[in-house]
DNA sequence: AAGCCTTTGAAGCCC
DNA sequence: GGGCTTCAAAGGCTT
């Protein structure tokens, strides 16, 4: 089930042409079959290869298999789901649809929507038989909001920012010898901006297709699912004194600047 | 333990 | 439609 799920969205990701002048740095782009080219040397795995390799990655199947006998639950899938296995334009698509933590997930299989009541089930009529009725509406709202609350959570797929900062913080921590996050990420925004519009449409080109996969695979999901489930202690922070610039991409919306191309006095 | 920091981009929300 | 907000990742730091 697992394997033909995923394997028709991989065949549908094939076979879709990108729309044009979709992406925000339309570029001409090569054949899919020759951007998944692995390196020189190295053998090209399909998908049916690599699920049948005899040394496999052993995440996806192991994992799709486990779950029919396990009671749901969210897996640690950091690992899983990682570009920075392979460098850009060697194996980045294929290792990043494999190892898609929602590919891991097993819970939302398009074309299994959740039981709804049929509307023709009306409540029993009398009083006692109301309040019980009344009893136990509470309890499954109760429940279903238990069962919602241990739902694990489809992410949003990463845009092109996040996937090159997935690739090259390694990097940078190992140049900078830094951990902090909260550094590192701003090394690696300037460095963003210092890519050539090429190499950006790489990340772009990328983005796409996650974002396509991640529509086939769950065709009702909205960004919406996940909007205001994150606690914020206040939103003070957000809103600053208009003498402090704030981040870049703040201060350039405050000053009018073009966001992609421009630089605020106060953040460079 | 939960949230903040910090980045960009996508998408939701509100007027 | 424009502007603002939230969330994606990451891990040390703060509350």
């Amino acid at each position: 089930m697992y394997k033909e799920t995923v394997y028709s969205a991989f065949n549908l990701l094939m076979h879709y042409p990108p729309p044009s002048g979709a992406g925000q740095h339309p570029q001409p782009q090569p054949p899919l079959h020759k951007a998944n080219q692995p390196p020189h040397g190295v053998p090209q795995l399909s998908l049916y290869d690599h699920f049948n390799s005899p040394h496999p990655t052993p995440a996806p199947a192991d994992i799709s298999q486990k779950q029919v006998h396990r009671p749901l639950q969210t897996p640690d899938l950091s690992g899983f789901y990682s570009l920075t296995s392979g460098s850009m334009g060697q194996l980045p698509h294929t290792v990043s649809w494999f190892t898609h933590p929602s590919l891991m997930l097993g819970s939302s299989v398009p074309g299994h929507p959740a039981a709804i009541p049929h509307p023709a089930i009306v409540p029993p009529s009398g009083k006692q038989e109301l309040q019980s009725f009344d009893r136990n509406l509470k309890t499954q709202a109760e429940s279903k909001a238990e069962k919602e609350a241990k739902k694990p959570t489809i992410k949003k797929p990463l845009n092109a920012f996040m996937l090159y900062m997935k690739e090259m913080r390694a990097k940078v921590i190992a140049e900078c010898t830094l951990k902090e996050s909260a550094a590192i990420n701003q090394i690696l925004g300037r460095r963003w901006h210092a890519l050539s519009r090429e190499e950006q449409a790489k990340y772009y080109e990328l983005a796409r297709k996650e974002r396509q996969l991640h529509m086939q695979l769950y065709p009702g999901w909205s960004a919406r699912d996940n909007y205001g489930k994150k606690k914020r202690r206040s939103r003070e922070k957000h809103q600053e004194s208009t003498t402090d610039p704030g981040s870049p991409k703040k201060c350039r919306a405050r000053f009018g600047l073009n966001q992609q191309t421009d630089w605020c006095g106060p953040c460079r």
